[in-house]
DNA sequence: TCCGATTCCATTGACGCCCATGTTTTCCCA
DNA sequence: TGGGAAAACATGGGCGTCAATGGAATCGGA
C-alpha cells in the first residue's frame, strides 16, 4: 500500500478550494472512489484523513489502529458519524466543510501531514509548533529513546 | 537486503541537485520507487536517508503496540510528516528540498555516508569533524575494548 | 431566475526528462 | 604487465510537462 510521506502547505482559495497534494492523490488512486475521507480528530485540533480502503478496514476491525486503544473502539462509530467523503475536481481540489475548517482553525491555508497509512489536515502555523514540540521532546529523550527504531521481521 | 557502505561526497549544481551514488542506487533499485526517502535527524545537523521498504516496514511497526513506545509513537509519526520521497532523473539526480539543506548546513557538497541499513547526508566538512571526533573517542577507550572477547568474524 | 456547486480554461513556476561533456574506472588485448 | 578502448559515473544546461492556483463559464436545484 502507499504510504503519505511528507507536509505539503497549499492555499485555500476564495470558493473554499485546496488542492490535495499529488502524491497523496496517487496514494489515493487504487480505490473506487476519487477522493479523501476526512473527520475531526479526538485528540488535538486537526482534520483526521485517509483513503476509503482505510475506512473500510476500520469496519471490519481487521486492523489496529495507533490512535485508538481497543477500549476506545467505541470511538470507531463516532468516526464514522463524523466522516465526509469529499470527492476532489478535475484538478485534484476538494472543499473543506465550514466545521471541519472551524475545528483546525484554518483559515487561508492548510498542511497536509503524512502520517503513513493515513494523513492529518493543520492549520499550518499550529502544526509547525505542535511538530517543534515534538522535535524538541524527542531532542530531551535521546538518551533513552533507540534512535531508529528497530526493524521487525528484518528482512 | 543490500546495504549502504562507504562514504561518497558528491556536489550540488546551480539547480539544487546531486548524485546518489551509484551503489546506493542500486541497493535501492529493488524497491517499486525509484529514489531515496529523506528526513531532518533528530539528533544532530545530518539527513537520514532510507528507501521507501524502509518506511513501508516502520509503518508496519507502527501499527503494533508492543513494538512501539508512545514515545517512539510520536516519532514514527514525525518521521512520517518530514520524510520526502526524492525520487531520482535518469541520471541518478536527486534535488534535496531548501529546508534540508538548511538543517545539514549544506551549501554546495553533500557526503552521503552509509549507516548499513539506512544511510546520512552531510555537509562534508561537519562529517570530517564528527567521524575525527568517534575515532578519537573509540582510541580513547582502545583499552577497554581490547577486553571484550574476540569477535570470531573479526579480520 | 438566483444562488451555490461543479467544470473548464489559463497562468506560472517548479520539477522531470533529454542531450552533452569530462573524468574515472574497468576491461580487453598485445 | 602495460596501454588503449570502452563503459560507467558525476556533472552541466536547455526544454517540455505537470501541479498548484486563480478566475470564468456552465450546470443544477430551489
Amino acid at each position: 500500500m502507499a504510504l503519505f510521506l511528507s507536509t505539503f502547505v497549499n492555499r485555500i482559495d476564495k470558493k473554499g478550494r485546496t488542492s490535495v497534494p499529488a502524491t497523496f492523490r496517487s496514494a489515493l488512486a487504487s480505490g473506487v472512489f476519487q477522493g479523501i475521507v476526512a473527520y475531526r480528530s479526538f485528540t488535538g485540533p486537526c482534520i483526521e484523513g485517509c483513503g476509503m480502503d482505510f475506512m473500510e478496514r476500520l469496519s471490519d476491525g481487521a486492523q489496529n489502529f495507533d490512535a485508538f486503544s481497543p477500549e476506545q473502539d467505541s470511538l470507531a462509530s463516532l468516526i464514522f458519524a463524523d466522516a465526509r467523503q469529499l470527492a476532489w475536481d478535475p484538478e485534484g481540489r476538494i472543499s473543506l466543510p465550514e466545521d471541519i475548517l472551524a475545528h483546525a482553525g484554518i483559515t487561508d491555508a492548510v498542511a497536509f501531514v503524512g502520517k503513513g497509512q493515513t494523513f492529518q489536515i493543520w492549520e499550518p502555523e499550529a502544526y509547525k509548533a505542535v511538530e517543534a514540540d515534538i522535535r524538541a521532546r524527542a531532542l530531551a529523550q535521546r538518551p533513552t529513546l533507540a534512535l531508529r527504531p528497530k526493524i521487525p521481521a528484518g528482512g
